[in-house]
DNA sequence: CAGCAAGCTGACAGCGCTGTCAAATTTTTG
DNA sequence: CAAAAATTTGACAGCGCTGTCAGCTTGCTG
């Protein structure tokens, strides 16, 4: 594409060091069988020339593209994916990798179809699948049948011969909930996630937990369904404040919805938190910003999709996938939407 | 990558349709001189084979990638990039590119060798430059330098030899700060946006004319630098809400800003919009979520990508790149954060 | 119907690299 | 110190496609 910039091949290597391309091959590959002393030989023409392998030959001849594949659900909420995005760029790009974006836009009835394609066309070795892409049984299905490795950033059982990066939500839900239990609620909404979502059932069954070893009552009429998205916290949450016995805190099941669940608590006029406390769940970038800032979780998004990304890597290099024996630890980020309950 | 696939070549698809491999190729690639007849049967056998043609060896053959790289500042606010991301992926993909991402934190000592590496190791044929990159002449300069071409996303002055997509940042600040004064609101308050950005100057410029029009004095004590990001708007605004006579309205050069001046103003007990009006500029998903939603501007951030992706495309393939005659045009999205002024 | 331009088609040589396998060299062994 | 074993190196054949250029068909012209 640029006529000026004079290729430099692997032959030019070669005949700078005086050995064969074949051994130069072996030297930028990390390959064995090459002596010390040729090996730095070849690498000091490696870079007296700037020599940078052509990739399309690499791919042509060895049969690896070195290419990612990240398929995600391209939704509203993007700083989730934005620490993604940076995470596996960083473990790919110094590996030689590069990175290919899918985004789908669910539900899609002709996922299979589209990932298909993808995963052709576009050659990849191996799919990275941020939460809820993992979450989709069609999709990790496929991708199992058409031998694709893949890395599932997602709170799902793991499986011991496939990539699965978890951080405990279930936990951390649990302590979010014991949080509000110790500043005197004991009528705690909740707002569901969306329930094709595996971290909407992990953070449900923490906030349950917490209720029953704290011997706080569960309420179902205190429970309601949303979907992740804002509006649908927004209505969640005005639901329960309608009741004559609204609750004094309500947990959302991630941020968007809390800030749905602030949005309908200002309309109606209630205080926060005075009348009423607010958490959420992922600390967005968003959550500290909005009034009052929000209590929330916070998960290592950033290092999960590296250890995703550095996994799946392992794994197309045939290294031995030794998989983080425990989940990444969330943490509870306490701000001022949460207060002591006053007892009025 | 995957054995069990049987991979379909042109020499298959060739022996099928009773041709030549070359033949086939043209067909594939829409070249001219070949009979309506042929190109059918060889249609029809490429549908039957499922022929995927290898980009690798596309590439190592007729010197093109296909890929078109999008260098981007790793900032904070990512709405803005997600809507540039999903543009240039919708023209990217249908037309046979990929989209390589490459993100850089500003600022960057060593931007230059980052670029150059980044063209050279992905073989980019194109760049798409969303602001600021654009802004910066050091970029911009290299890739000249380079021959590579590029699709600027930024309010500079158009080269009518480059790629470059504009908005019509002027007159929408122009039209929001108006929008203040027939409020009437005289003295109002802005905040500038970070000085290496082109828009930051578009905006303030607009701001400054729609002053000058109404005949509202200049007052420099309410402008502020900021730099797009939320402390830096929390802090200008303090300042100017603390000063003996403080604004009645404030403008901030983006919506971060303003989420920024919001903070600042409720730390000091002020009501939104009762006692001051706040107004951004963006819309991004975040502003008509805070409390109260924010009066803003919005601009069609999908549209100039994927603007800026096909006349980069139509550049690399040769075709005579038409540049749209008029900047796109921004929309003032009024909400709750401004009103007409209440004269105590 | 010969003669010629224009339109089609195909043979073949790479593109730059890696895999295979044989040859050359070094090291180890008896 | 020779023979065997292990290590290192290189020659060469593709990988699947496109560019070049020559050859073959057409359809016209006179």
């Amino acid at each position: 594409m640029n006529p000026e910039r004079p290729k430099v091949t692997i032959f030019d290597v070669a005949e700078h060091a005086g050995v064969s391309i074949k051994t130069v091959s072996r030297v930028v590959n990390n390959e064995p069988n090459v002596r010390e002393n040729t090996r730095e030989r070849v690498m000091l023409a490696v870079r007296e020339l700037r020599y940078q392998p052509n990739a399309a030959a690499r791919e042509l001849s060895g049969k690896r593209s070195r290419i990612i594949g990240l398929i995600y659900e391209n939704a509203e909420e993007f700083s989730y994916l934005n620490d993604v995005f940076n995470g596996a760029l960083g473990i790919c790009e110094p590996a030689g990798y590069s990175l290919l974006l899918r985004p789908l836009t669910l539900p899609d009835p002709e996922i299979i179809d589209h990932i298909r394609q993808f995963a052709t066309n576009a050659r990849v070795e191996g799919i990275v699948l941020p939460a809820p892409m993992g979450d989709l049984p069609e999709v990790s299905g496929l991708l199992r049948e058409m031998r694709i490795p893949f890395a599932a950033i997602t709170p799902r059982e793991p499986d011991p011969d496939e990539i699965n990066i978890l951080c405990n939500d279930e936990a951390a839900s649990h302590a979010l909930t014991e949080l509000l239990i110790h500043q005197g609620h004991d009528a705690i909404g909740f707002i569901k996630g969306h329930p094709d979502h595996g971290a909407s059932h992990k953070r449900f069954a923490g906030y349950r937990r917490a209720l029953k070893r704290h011997g706080v009552p569960y309420a179902p009429r205190l429970v309601r369904q949303g979907y992740f998205d804002f509006e649908s916290g927004r209505i969640a949450a005005g639901r329960m404040l309608d009741l004559p016995e609204p609750p004094s805190a309500v947990l959302a099941s991630n941020d968007d919805m809390a800030a749905g669940a602030i949005f309908a608590a200002r309309k109606r006029g209630l205080n926060i938190p005075g009348e009423l406390s607010i958490a959420g769940f992922d600390d967005t970038r968003f959550s500290s910003r909005i009034w009052p800032p929000l209590t929330t979780v916070r998960q290592p998004i950033v290092q999960m999709a590296e250890t995703a990304a550095a996994l799946l890597i392992d794994k197309l290099n045939g290294h031995s996938t030794e998989a983080p024996d425990s989940p990444f630890e969330c943490e509870v980020v306490i701000r001022e939407s949460t207060a002591p309950l006053n007892p009025t």
